[in-house]
RNA sequence: GGGCAGGUACCCAAGCGGCCAAAGGGGACUGACUGUAAAUCAGUUGUCAGACGACUUCGGGGGUUCGAAUCCCUCCCUGCCCA
C-alpha cells in the first residue's frame, strides 16, 4: 500500500470542524510519513485515555483503532494513561467542571485500561506510559514558562469555557491547565503524530502544536475523529451517560446494544467503530440510501462487525442468532440467571431478591403494568405465589429461571 | 473585604408557612405500535405497607411555630458588581 493510500484510510472518520485544517493536516501527514520513510524511521504515535471510569467503550475504540492502523503501516505507538491529567480532569467534553480523581481511583482505573485496550492494539507494538511520570516532576518555575505561551483569551473564547461563563457556572483555573499538561505530553513524548476526539481539537492542534514549537520542536500533527454517538444516538458515548457499549460486554449483550443505536447513527458507527475501509463505508451507505439493505438488516450486519472485532466470526454469528431467536421471535434466552424460590414467597418477593426489580414499590409497579411474566403469561397478582416454576420476566429483557 | 442574587429529587427548573413526596420539562422505565430503531400515544418514576397509612427528602447545623422547602440564626458553596 503506498503512502497516499495509507492517508486515505488514517483520514478516515476524521474531523476538524474546518476543511481547511483537514486539509492542511492530511497534507502535513502525508509530508511527515514520506520524511519518516525517507530517514527510515517509524513516525511516534500518541493517544492519551484518561483512567476516569474502570470501563472503556466503543468510543475509546475509535482512537484505538487508529492507533491500529499506524502499527500496522509499522510505526511506534505510545498508548498513554494519563494518571496524572485526569487529576484535573478534562473540561474540554463537558459543560461541566469533571470531578477531580484521586490519584488511588485513577490507578484503580488505569489497572484494567491497557489490558482492554489490547483487545484493539498489537500489545507488541505498543508502548504503555503513564504521564505522572513527567507531568510530577515540573516545578512551579516550569510551569509559568509554559503557561507563558497562552493567553487567557484563548482560553475563555473556548466553547466550553464560554458557554460556562455565559451561564454563570464556575470556570475554575485550575481546569486550564489541563491543556498545557496534555500539549507537555506532546513535547515529552516527541509525538509526530497525536490522536484524539475531536473535543480535543484545542488540546491537540492549538495547545499542543503551540507549546510543541515554542519548546523549539516540531507540531504534532493531529488526526481528530469523530465522535461516536452513545446508544441514544445523539449524545457522545460516555459511561456516566449510560449511554455506552463497554467493550467488556458479552458478545450478545454488544450485539444488542448496537441494534439498539438509532438508524440515524448508523453511518457515524460504520464510519468510526468498524475496521471497514472507506470504499466498504462509502457501499454501506449506498446501499442504505437505495434501499437495497433494509435498516434493520444494515443495522446487523453492522453489529456483527462490531462483535467480530472483540469476539471473533463464530461468537458474532451466534450472538446474531441469539438475537433473533430472543427479539425478533420472541423465544426466550438459552442462558439467563437462575433464582430458587424459598416456601411461601410471593411474587413481589422473588423479583426484589431474584433483582429483577431495585424495590418493592418498583415490582408492584411492574405488575400493576403488565410488565411481569411467567413463561409467557401476565402475572397480574403481585401478593400471589407463583402459580408454577418457569422463566419470570420483567419488561422485554429481564428475565431469570425460577427453580426450586 | 463590601453589596446583590442563588444552592430544590438523576438533570434543568417552579414553589416561598399548611391543600408539598413537592408543578413543568428532559432523561429513565412500562404498555401499545414496530425492525428490542426512530416517531407517536398511554402510563410509571422516594422507601416501606395487599388499598388506609407510616417514614425519609428541598446545601449543613441550630431555632421559631400546632405545623417549615418556605420565617429567623449560623456555617459551607456558587455567580455577578464593587474593592
Amino acid at each position: 500500500m503506498n503512502i497516499e493510500e495509507q492517508v486515505a484510510i488514517i483520514m478516515q472518520g476524521t474531523e476538524y470542524g474546518d476543511e481547511d485544517v483537514k486539509k492542511s493536516m492530511a497534507k502535513e501527514l502525508l509530508e511527515r510519513m514520506k520524511e519518516a520513510e525517507a530517514e527510515k524511521r517509524p513516525l511516534r504515535v500518541y493517544c492519551g485515555y484518561d483512567p476516569t471510569s474502570t470501563d472503556l467503550h466503543l468510543g475509546h475504540t475509535i482512537t484505538m483503532r487508529k492507533l491500529r492502523q499506524f502499527q500496522e503501516f509499522g510505526h511506534d505507538v505510545v498508548f498513554l494513561i494519563g494518571n496524572y491529567t485526569s487529576l484535573v480532569g478534562d473540561p474540554s467534553d463537558k459543560d461541566k467542571l469533571r470531578p477531580m480523581l484521586t490519584p488511588e481511583q485513577v490507578m484503580e482505573n488505569a489497572r484494567t485500561y491497557s489490558e482492554q485496550a489490547f483487545r484493539i492494539l498489537d500489545r507488541e507494538k505498543t508502548q504503555v506510559l503513564y504521564n505522572a511520570e513527567w507531568l510530577s516532576k515540573i516545578d512551579f518555575a516550569e510551569l509559568i514558562h509554559l503557561a507563558s505561551n497562552f493567553t487567557v483569551q484563548q482560553f475563555i473564547n473556548r466553547d466550553n469555557f464560554k458557554k460556562r461563563w455565559e451561564n454563570g457556572d464556575p470556570v475554575y483555573l485550575h481546569e486550564t491547565f489541563y491543556a498545557i499538561m496534555q500539549a507537555y505530553d506532546a513535547h515529552h513524548l516527541q509525538a509526530d503524530v497525536q490522536i484524539g476526539g475531536s473535543d480535543q481539537l484545542f488540546n491537540i492542534i492549538t495547545a499542543g502544536r503551540k507549546l510543541m514549537t515554542a519548546l523549539g520542536g516540531k507540531p504534532n500533527i493531529g488526526v481528530i475523529v469523530g465522535i461516536l454517538p452513545g446508544t441514544d444516538g445523539v449524545v457522545r458515548m460516555s459511561k456516566s451517560l449510560g449511554n455506552h457499549i463497554p467493550i467488556n460486554s458479552d458478545a450478545k449483550d454488544m450485539f444488542g446494544k448496537v441494534m439498539s443505536v438509532p438508524d440515524m447513527a448508523m453511518l457515524d458507527y460504520a464510519r468510526l467503530a468498524t475496521r471497514w475501509v472507506p470504499d466498504e463505508v462509502a457501499e454501506f451507505a449506498n446501499e442504505l440510501e437505495s434501499g437495497a439493505l433494509h435498516p434493520r438488516d444494515a443495522k446487523m450486519k453492522l453489529g456483527l462487525e462490531i462483535v467480530e472485532i472483540f469476539y471473533g466470526a463464530d461468537e458474532a454469528q451466534k450472538a446474531k442468532t441469539a438475537f433473533i431467536n430472543v427479539f425478533q421471535k420472541g423465544n426466550m434466552p438459552e442462558k439467563m440467571d437462575e433464582y430458587v424460590v424459598k416456601p411461601g414467597q410471593v411474587l413481589l418477593d422473588i423479583l426484589e431478591e431474584s433483582g429483577l426489580v431495585k424495590s418493592r414499590g418498583e415490582g408492584r409497579r411492574m405488575v400493576d403494568q403488565n410488565a411481569v411474566k411467567l413463561d409467557g403469561e401476565v402475572l397480574s397478582d403481585a401478593m400471589e405465589e407463583l402459580p408454577h416454576l418457569g422463566v419470570l420476566q420483567v419488561g422485554k429483557r429481564r428475565f431469570v429461571r425460577v427453580v426450586e
